[in-house]
DNA sequence: ACGTTTGCGTTCATACTGTTCACGCCGTGC
DNA sequence: GCACGGCGTGAACAGTATGAACGCAAACGT
């Protein structure tokens, strides 16, 4: 289970963030707190308790301060909980600041629920790649981590693809009991391999699909895909 | 022009990636720095003389100190330097650690010079995506700002491996308690034991597993892989 | 020392992947 | 009305991850 904590002065808000955290599988809401000078004595205290929180969901825009400052304050006192920002701060500095000053996720307000739980989920599974300890790591497993962090838009969609052609992709995908073959999801979409693959990377990529290798007699393995 | 300061007290290892900044375009070494101290000093001459270093290239075992702690003192006295962790830490706590401080990039000691090189040009690309004056800016520019930060680097892996398939040989051998035969890995991973021996054969090369063999029987012995 | 046994390591055919490029289509400007 | 540029699609092709076959290496038994 991972630890969150609110840190969001409108009231109505923070409510909203913290129902959401709690609707997403792993996650809990341990708590809320309307400015900078609460949210560090909470961290203080749950640290003092032996339970600290693992994640922020912060606000930039704080009645004491600015929400990067408490980042670089909690950073000094040595506590280790990840960061997602979320706000309303559109201007590029901010963004920049908040990268350099450890902020795993940055997502612009206002926002759907569906994007914070895609953002959420993408965060656990972060986790989980880490989670194993004691083990020696090659570069591939710390790339493959740090992948994780990594979120593509859901609401527009790229150059080259259209929202028809997602939705019968989807679809075919849904009706699926199994995993299916690239090819195979063209020929029940009516579309080709290629255009069913350029589709299927895309779900995966916005984490609504997974990928896995189907070992045949000989050849190269056939890549199964299936929605999560 | 990027200036990036490398820390890294081994004067050989220094020498060499000032010399691979430097090749790569749009970057420049601006000094070198032994050992944590002498590092925030030379950022603090930098700011105060309006030529703040962009860039750090970090070593985390520092004859004064971790590296980690440089970070915290350096986000506590605002300095918004990137920071790229090149280090021979392999535990996943370190690496979960370096990511809340804000470490953008995490390489692995020993390195080719062409992977350094590939992680420079991708933070270039960061910074041209967050570079432009236009004030406005929208999730899906932040998505994709983060996104050339965390993309994994394809060359990682050697011609003729994946991802998936390292995936479920190494979770096998995590499994196993004892040592493991090639031929026992494929049947459990569920590949032929040509490929389970592939894949065993490259974590013996990164250092994530190790082979012995089993004498005993007659004929020839077999191998065992196991974790390290 | 030599045969026997057992599994390793290499080669190569194979099947699927992933990329490149040309085509057709829709909308826009002149 | 016609040329034009951008965009979504698919055919062709090179690339690549896999496993079967097979020769060989390394141990034990006599």
């Amino acid at each position: 289970m991972i630890d969150v904590l609110v840190v969001e002065d409108d009231p109505v808000a923070a409510d909203a963030h913290a129902l959401y955290v709690e609707r997403a599988p792993g996650f809990r809401c341990v708590g809320t707190a309307r400015s900078a000078a609460e949210a560090l004595r909470f961290l203080e205290r749950r640290r003092t308790e032996g339970a600290p929180v693992a994640l922020l969901l912060l606000d930039l825009y704080l009645p004491d301060g600015h929400g990067l400052e408490l980042c670089r304050r909690l950073r000094a006192a040595g506590h280790g909980a990840d960061i997602i920002a979320v706000t309303s701060a559109r201007d590029l500095a901010t963004v920049r600041q908040a990268v350099s000053a450890g902020v795993v996720q940055y997502l612009l307000k206002p926002f759907a629920a569906a994007s914070l739980r895609g953002r959420l989920d993408r965060y656990a599974r972060y986790r989980a790649s880490l989670s194993r300890d004691g083990e020696a790591v090659g570069q591939d497993e710390v790339d493959r981590a740090f992948a994780e962090l990594r979120t593509a838009d859901t609401s527009t969609l790229p150059k080259g693809l259209t929202t028809a052609t997602l939705e019968s992709v989807a679809a075919v995908l849904r009706e699926a009991t199994g995993g299916l073959a690239a090819a195979a999801v063209g020929t029940a979409a009516g579309v080709s391999r290629i255009t069913a693959r350029r589709y299927l990377e895309y779900l995966v990529e916005t984490g609504r699909a997974v990928r896995e290798p189907q070992y045949g007699q000989v050849g190269r393995p056939e890549l199964c895909y299936r929605r999560t």
